[in-house]
DNA sequence: GATTAAATCTAGTACACACTAGAAAAGTCA
DNA sequence: TGACTTTTCTAGTGTGTACTAGATTTAATC
């Protein structure tokens, strides 16, 4: 019982590696093989097809993403801001898709790769995770610490969207850190680009 | 001359829809043909490649967006304040992603999925792409309109990123629309989420 | 209407892919 | 060691893909 559990962590490492790097299509039940010195259809005593490994790579994915944030929100103070709470959760996010591991990294680099049977099977996980931001916005907005005035739904959107983009184009060899990008989107998303009383009627003069 | 241009419009235009809906794996050669009812070897007689095709179908997508937000900024004021025009140009690019043709949505929805030849054809295009909203943030900061404590290329990819996400979920049938999507991804990115004063030391008391 | 050129089709090739069947090897434990 | 189980390999199948060659049809030209 020993080996075969090995095994089957060393191919569900590599499938999430190949995922995260390559996308679905260009991940093949031979790289993979050849990626842990194996033959192809050796794969086929521990899972039953590419789609089923596949999903429980992106299950994990998603498990590890949803822990991440959930154990950041955990540490915070019991009085904190709407904001902060923010703050870390999208710091939180950044971290475990840009800079943690292949499984978070494989689950958004997929995402629209997939053929609609993984598709379908990840909504719920997806819907899962959205429900934390969710209710993340709804606390901001419902202590006057966010704007009520935009669509909420969109506003969550817009948040994760930035941040899963990122894989897209973030390297971890350069000098901004996964962190910093989740900065940024904070920065950004909540306190705005622009400078100063741009609303306001010159308060301060 | 005539029947070989009105033809090739169409493997252009079946290839577009297909990149855009399904992506670019499940857009074969024989569903590009079966759409305009052709035989697959016909498509043959107009592309060298299947690859040539897409690049064509990408470059067609890449133009149309920058002429997009071109159109949107030329049509500004002289004297306009540099977040309006941010605005225009995040409006304008919402539309021609996710309302407009065929063509950009492709683009946006392949990315990623791309094979290395036509990721690195794609480049150049790109980053002429994004030099257009570099100029915008850099003239915002240097007029003072926006902050400068920010990684400004980290900025752009965030903005950019928030609105290419927006594809994967975007539905068009819905009762927001793609002029909406820009307008709080502007709003959220420029103004911020937060409600008044969150940083200035309480000035107004 | 005959001749040439343009456009499409029929019929195939070669290859990569996921996946299968059964033999062989490796590991386990009396 | 020997009997048994677990794991891996060898050798394939079938399918879908991009793409090719050459015949065939359709359109244009004189």
């Amino acid at each position: 019982m020993k080996k075969s559990d090995r095994t089957r962590q060393d191919i569900l490492d590599a499938t999430a590696s190949s995922l995260a790097t390559v996308g679905y299509t260009a991940t093949t039940v031979k790289s993979i093989a050849e990626t842990i010195g194996m033959q192809d259809a050796s794969i086929y005593y521990h899972f039953s097809s590419k789609d089923e490994l596949v999903g429980e790579v992106l299950d994990i994915g998603t498990a590890r993403a949803v822990t991440a944030v959930d154990q950041a929100l955990a540490e915070l103070h019991d009085d904190h801001d709407p904001r902060e709470a923010l703050r870390v959760a999208i710091i939180a996010h950044a971290e475990a898709v840009l800079g943690g591991g292949d499984y978070p990294r494989a689950n958004v680099r997929t995402f629209g790769q997939l053929p609609p049977d993984l598709t379908h099977r990840h909504r719920q996980g997806h819907r899962n995770y959205g429900q934390i931001w969710t209710r993340l916005i709804d606390d901001g907005v419902e202590s006057g610490a966010l704007r009520g005035d935009l669509n909420r739904s969109v506003a969550r959107l817009i948040i994760i969207g930035a941040l899963c983009w990122a894989i897209e184009w973030f390297d971890a060899g350069e000098e901004v850190s996964a962190a910093d990008v989740g900065e940024h989107v904070f920065q950004m998303v909540v306190n705005g680009l622009s400078v100063g009383e741009h609303e306001s009627p010159a308060v301060s003069v």
